[in-house]
DNA sequence: CCAATGTCAGCATAACTGACATCA
DNA sequence: CTGATGTCAGTTGTGCTGACATTG
């Protein structure tokens, strides 16, 4: 066993990196509004008919402050919108905008492409292997080990 | 084609974040320093013999100020030192302490162990597709697109 | 003088926790 | 009253750029 191997962690962190890297360059040279793919994966957990907050934060696994946070951002940059809520005052429902709606197509469009050309470059059996890999349910990450194991 | 699927940066995150919740859970209970896979990353490109700030940025391809930053934290840490260079007055190499050497193996040693856990859960001929695909060179960032391709 | 190096300072993003008002 | 929700404020981690002194 030799530990000169790069760890997956880093290997993934590159991946992930190659992905933004060319998301981003490729949103700018359209004169597109630059969605991170932190934003894009809102777009995609946000249902047409709009969605809480809180239950964005669900959908991402992260905290309502973060998912507030982002929805902020977006909301200033013209892509979603609060409305009120039919039934409870208390809740706001966030929606797409038309631009919202643009751009996450647009962002979509450009990671399928990516991914084309990613197929093209190592085969596109190795990066269907790759998605099925990564769909699969890893399970929740395993509680702390042992000192000696 | 639907559009519904996960789009493969969101995945390659969720991979990595699984990760990197377990390193750090492990880690606490160890009560051990607390070593992010970003430090981890650091500590692999490492040489035994030390390393310029310089020459550990170029290798993981971010800036010297930011290699400069990470250094300084873990210095601090106590798990990095800088030691005169021997004949240059202008460079300073970094190396692990006696402590930093504990905490890579240990943080190593986890790693392995999870990949070992995952292996159980998914089989381990997938986890060695995971790894094989990511370790492809998958070559630059593709160049901005036209908009109309 | 030039280029590389190390360092300090400031900024941006994206996550977090804490606190609090509101409403079902 | 309780709990869920939305929001504001502050903090941390990790990347960036700019600026500058030092030194080969």
């Amino acid at each position: 066993m030799q530990t000169s191997r790069r760890q997956l962690p880093g290997l993934l962190g590159d991946a992930r990196r190659w992905f933004d890297d060319a998301l981003l360059a490729a949103l700018t040279a359209q004169e597109a509004q630059p969605v991170s793919s932190t934003h894009l994966q809102l777009f995609s957990v946000l249902d047409d008919d709009g969605t809480t907050v809180s239950e964005l934060a669900r959908r991402m696994a992260v905290t309502r402050q973060t998912a507030h946070q982002a929805v902020h951002t977006l909301v200033a940059a013209g892509l979603l919108e609060q409305v009120p809520h039919p039934t409870s005052q208390r809740q706001r429902l966030i929606r797409r905008t038309a631009e919202g709606r643009k751009a996450h197509t647009r962002a979509e469009e450009i990671l399928t492409d990516l991914e084309h050309t990613l197929a093209e470059r190592i085969g596109a059996e190795t990066v269907a292997q790759l998605r099925s890999v990564l769909e699969q349910p890893w399970g929740r990450p395993p509680e702390p080990q042992r000192p000696g194991e």
